[in-house]
DNA sequence: CACGGAATTATTGTCGACAATTTATGATAT
DNA sequence: ATATCATAAATTGTCGACAATAATTCCGTG
């Protein structure tokens, strides 16, 4: 199910930050766009609502997921717990080829960096699966996976106008300290690449407009919606 | 979805070690057991299939997972890399009152500690994530409700057959350093406790007679099945 | 008697149609 | 002009039927 073409086209569009947090997911709009059915569409909207990539409101329909701003801090915070852990159990089976893919990978992102739009995966999310890959533990990997994914999310509702979305290079740093199988120095670097990363975010303002506290309520299908159409998007 | 009756069903079946790795879970046979039709059930096993609790073979239908030990291995390392965590994260933010559920919890646990049979949820597993809940990271208590099941599938699986299934009221201890606000303490206890659970399974074996190896591609369909139905169970 | 292959049976996968609910539109009254 | 209510359109939810695939059974052959 994760290799299905749609699923994986959701989620590429979702790293790309193409779909947007908020937007209406239509079944028969996906089925025509994917060229399937609706039945099939219904069963990628059901796996996708399981990882919480997308929520599912009965009668109302599937919206890529919005989450609050506890809920990202959550995220952020799990993922560090994650991350340290596999940077750890990688630096205790490290072999020098293990490194191969993350070199290429920092080299890629390198040479990606000039180019405003990607055609292929998120290469800043694959480096962090990368080293949960490296842990030998793929139950770690699955998780950062989920983790990764609902970041790119966080990252498309909470980001501020001005400020950019790539942090200055810290994958070659951690790449580098991993190499090096300094544990502690390749942890540090990551956790701090996290907390700069949420510090992008405006996650701290707890004064959510009235109107955005009246979307809420629209959003979970208690109120009815006034006029206009989904919040942001199609 | 998660409060689908069908899905409370399940899970608790794969709680309370009623449904064993392997199982074939029929379509048609789900439908009638629950009074439903066979797309709700088609449904639940998807969803049930994206944590891992089902596998989906397609063509061939769902069957309860089975593990490897290297896998098994995974989930336990990931659960103390999460316990860990979240007891951190717990005692930072305590306040006495959020202890009430985990006592409550002890006292449930000791009460039926006599019973064979529960009528209810297992309560070992809602323990750990009762300690998850109080770390306040929902993502956190998302991922430990997944472990705490895929660990009972674990269990049931590997377990040895003399081997009690229940340590010697961990629990209890962990519940005091807890209220103890002792984090050092809580976590030694809950990491051995996670390690003595580990100890009590067949994990090390390699040997995996020459039937299980048959009945592992069967498993994956790349074999067809002699004759015998599903290997165990229904 | 064992082995291999074809027909039968059972189960899963797919599709389309209909019912139920929600959303949008338009009319009417204040 | 705004608000409220009824009607119409669109979308989701549900169900049953048929096609495709896998498993079983049965039969023939060595």
């Amino acid at each position: 199910m994760d290799q299905d073409p749609v699923v994986q086209g959701i989620l590429k569009a979702i790293s790309l930050k193409r779909l947007r947090p908020g937007m209406k997911l239509g079944e028969i709009e996906l089925a025509s766009a994917f060229g399937t059915n609706r039945t099939h569409i219904r069963q990628v909207l059901s796996h996708l609502g399981s990882r919480d990539l997308v929520t599912l409101i009965p009668n109302r329909g599937a919206f890529v997921s919005q989450c609050s701003a506890e809920e990202a801090r959550a995220i952020f915070d799990t993922r560090k717990i994650l991350e340290r852990a596999a940077i750890s159990a990688a630096l205790d089976r490290f072999t020098p080829e293990m490194g191969k893919n993350l070199s290429r990978l920092v080299a890629l992102e390198k040479s990606h960096s000039h180019d405003d739009r990607w055609d292929g995966l998120d290469l800043s999310a694959s480096f962090h699966v990368e080293i949960a890959r490296l842990s030998g533990n793929p139950v770690l990997v699955k998780f950062m996976e989920e983790l990764a994914l609902r970041t790119s999310l966080v990252i498309a509702q909470y980001e501020q106008p001005g400020a950019e979305d790539h942090c200055p290079d810290a994958h070659p740093d951690i790449a580098e300290r991993i190499l090096a199988r300094d544990k502690a120095g390749a942890i540090a670097i990551m956790e701090r690449h996290l907390t700069e990363m949420q510090a992008r975010l405006r996650l701290d303002g707890g004064d959510e407009s009235e109107a955005d506290i009246a979307a809420i309520f629209q959003e979970l299908g208690i109120i009815p919606r006034t006029k206009a159409g989904a919040r942001r998007g199609a």
